[in-house]
DNA sequence: CAAAATATTGCAAAATATTGCAAAAAATAT
DNA sequence: ATATTTTTTGCAATATTTTGCAATATTTTG
């Protein structure tokens, strides 16, 4: 095995499991702990994991985190974005949004898995780029400021122009009455065309923000396939959205 | 079997694989593992594979760090954009490409300064959203992995639908007999593309960088206008690019 | 504090890289 | 076609890097 690939390897385990061990990379990888040690000590001076003693912890390092706010309720994005992987296979063609929860999903992509991502977000297309196995396409157009996306009627033509398999939401608030909105107009005009164009629609959010609502409406709750939150698909909270048969995860 | 021939081989084999072995390779080619060394160096120059201890891995697995701290020479590259920032007046519209110069180019940005950047970098386009002044437009495409930029027919095409004033490149390598090259035939067809359009280009360089070249030709030193380096103008290294009538800033 | 776990250091064996060189193969000129 | 030059290839001698091990130091834990 190359070293290289040992690294990689390693530094997907931190990624997903935001904590690696001495003892198990070394039984899994069939190495010795000092060599185990040594690939941490590298990683950890090329600023990918932080190393402690007996292992090393995710520096929940995404390529760019959305400025020096620590991602709120870490530990909850990355369980929805486990659950999210699941809905994914092979060859898909998938159109992602933007958002913390995105962001995390694509750091814990595992590698092997072979899509075709499309994406009019800023930050998550970096955190694309770095897996092996896919391939990322932006989609142009005037970035907008604050949420760090294309916008505009390019992003809407270029949209109208592909079919996704599926597509995967990042939200700021879902209500199972008013369904999917959002307080800036811009990213509402994109995100309704992209639940539009696309044949499944997926939406990632943890649970403070259900039952909530903005301002400028995106789509009614039936657009929407897929609830994915960091809940038990049972829990109560999530009970209004089953009413409206939508598929819990 | 020809060189040619087997070095398709051996790029097949590493991008169905993602990583070769010398020996492998050298047991299934029957050739003797230098060769195969030296078929990947070559590759590798030629930024197809990604050379590492024992063999080779796809250039999908090499991560690109922007961590201002691992900046080279990082002051160097400030002075470069501080010059660069002179060559931009109100309602320009300014072509910027990629790189750690560009980078810091974006981040030292006078605020009140009004111009619309278009960019097919994503670390570029992520700084200059940060820009109050300014607007940004993303030219979108298929983000190559290594270099982080939009690459494709698809940016060419875009890039003709447009005439922007000036461009400011970043370089690996510039010569003043060779002209412009670079290693990755995906960031040069781009870069051609980008210089072919513009009113004026404008190279931001280090001077490490001068006199030196690549495997891949982008364009000739009569095709640049600018050259901003961290060096006084008339610093003897500069003389070569005085003769060739480029202005040295 | 003492036992256990983990780090550090130096070292040697194994694997891999580099360099220079000469023979073979390919390209070019005659 | 033949001779000459250039490129490619394999080899050997010599570096360099990587790895595991052992002895010793340090930190953690109860």
């Amino acid at each position: 095995m190359l070293k290289k690939e040992r690294q990689a390897l390693i530094l997907r385990e931190v990624n997903l499991h935001n904590k690696v061990l001495h003892t198990d990379l070394s039984q899994q990888l069939n190495v010795s702990e000092d060599t185990i040690r040594r690939d941490l000590v590298e990683l950890s001076e090329e600023g990918k994991v932080m190393k402690v003693r007996g292992g090393a912890l995710s520096k929940s390092f995404h390529v760019y985190s959305y400025k020096k706010s620590e991602i709120y309720k870490y530990e909850e994005k990355t369980s929805i974005a486990r659950k999210a992987v699941t809905l994914l296979s092979d060859g898909m063609l998938v159109l992602i949004s933007g958002g913390t929860t995105n962001l995390e999903f694509a750091r814990i992509l595992p590698p092997e898995l072979q899509v075709t991502f499309y994406t009019g977000s800023l930050p998550t297309a970096m955190q694309l780029a770095e897996h092996p196995g896919s391939e990322t396409i932006f989609i142009g157009g005037r970035i907008s400021k604050n949420a760090k996306i294309s916008t505009g009627g390019e992003v809407i033509n270029t949209l109208h122009g592909i079919r996704p398999d599926i597509c995967l939401m990042g939200t700021n608030s879902i209500d199972s009455r008013v369904g999917l909105t959002d307080s800036d107009w811009e990213v509402v005009d994109v995100k309704k065309t992209m639940i539009q164009i696309s044949e499944k629609v997926a939406v990632l959010s943890i649970s403070d923000k259900l039952q909530s609502s903005k301002k400028i409406k995106i789509c009614d709750i039936n657009d929407v396939d897929y609830l994915i939150t960091e809940l038990s698909p049972n829990d109560p909270l999530l009970a209004p959205y089953h009413e409206a048969s939508l598929k819990v995860l």
